[in-house]
DNA sequence: AAGTTCAGCAACCGCATGATC
DNA sequence: GGATCATGCGGTTGCTGAACT
């Protein structure tokens, strides 16, 4: 009946590793891998730990090609941008950020990334007005998106229009479903962030895939990578139930961004009031107005036309308005 | 110089899920 | 099929050193 207990928990160290806890685990895990047990591990290395400080202690520092340090720009960005997607889902994130650990992240993410979007200069925030008052659309009853297509770099983006599903946007239940295509399971995400709620409240959905670009004019299929999420305030992306593409082209147009100005078409029942309300309403969550701000700053680093191209084309700057 | 506050980060804790018996 | 446990994950805690008073 069941499995032997994990540890003795009277009996095991507690607290930060030492530098000879730390070569007796590197050692063992260098000879003999961690065995798929990290339960028996330490009592083999002969560390009084428990196996899931091991395992802890492993993945977050001692494993090789761990980064520590700096992050760079574009590291903040495809943080941003995920978190904005799939909440707090730290792995997720860090299995885009090689050599980043979820921990990590995580730490980074409550420690710098959030205020450093938080001290973001007023012009930006000036700049959210115009985010806060657009209205949205609904998407189609089934919008989905491969997680392949996101969460690797992969061929697979170019061809979805015929691939379905990593986000599926479901308005009856205001739910996100995210599908694994490996197991073929749908996990729910209800209201994952805050920024998910809000979007959600707004009929809107914030996912990336092809047809999102092609919403925007780029329809060539060679915009790159597709390693980072795109977040579409405000505008609708679409795909045809069925993954019949050319139905929903006449309601395509509706939503379309123009590019010369890169501003999402706006519904017309936006008025000043709404405008406040909403505004007010984005003050409540502080983690969309930092998502935003964010994603405002690849727009205003790379103002112009051919730039803005270029970086949507390298998979750089997801999110222009 | 001493005390206090703050920021960063490593580690722990508890829960969810899946595997095993 | 249910009980038990391993694993992985995200939230939280607490230690440490820097900055401030």
């Amino acid at each position: 009946m069941g499995r032997a207990p994990c540890c003795d928990k009277a009996n095991v160290k507690k607290g930060p590793w030492s530098s000879e806890e730390d070569a007796k685990l590197k050692e063992f895990i260098g000879k003999y891998g961690t065995g798929g047990n990290w339960i028996a591990l330490p009592q083999k290395a002969g560390l009084k730990r428990c196996g899931k400080s091991c395992r802890l202690r492993w993945l977050n520092y001692l494993r090789p090609n761990i980064r520590h340090g700096e992050y760079s720009d574009e590291e903040d960005r495809i943080i941003c941008n995920l978190y904005a997607s799939i909440g707090s889902r730290w792995s997720v994130i860090a299995a885009q950020l090689p050599g980043r650990t979820d921990n990590d992240i995580k730490n980074y993410w409550n420690t710098k990334l959030k205020k450093k979007l938080l001290t973001m200069p007023s012009y930006l925030q000036e700049k959210q007005t115009f985010f806060s008052s657009m209205s949205f659309q609904p998407p189609p009853p089934s919008y989905n998106i491969s997680s392949h297509q996101i969460l690797n770099n992969s061929s697979s983006c170019y061809n979805s229009f015929s691939t379905p599903n990593f986000m599926n946007v479901d308005n009856m239940s205001n739910s996100f479903f995210v599908h694994d295509d490996i197991h073929n399971n749908l996990t729910n995400l209800q209201s994952p962030t805050p920024l998910a709620n809000n979007l959600m409240s707004n009929n809107s959905v914030d996912v990336v895939n092809d047809n999102c670009l092609s919403y925007l004019g780029f329809q060539d299929g060679h915009y790159g990578m597709c390693n980072s999420p795109m977040l579409m305030y405000g505008s609708t992306c679409s795909s045809s139930e069925g993954g019949n593409y050319n139905k929903d082209h006449e309601q395509k147009q509706k939503y379309q961004i123009k590019q010369e100005d890169y501003h999402i078409t706006l519904d017309n029942q936006v008025v000043g009031d709404q405008v406040q309300s909403q505004s007010s309403m984005i003050k409540n969550h502080a983690t969309l107005e930092e998502v935003k701000q964010l994603n405002l700053t690849s727009y205003l680093f790379h103002d112009d036309e051919e730039n803005k191209t270029a970086h949507y084309k390298k998979g750089m700057c997801s999110n222009y308005y």
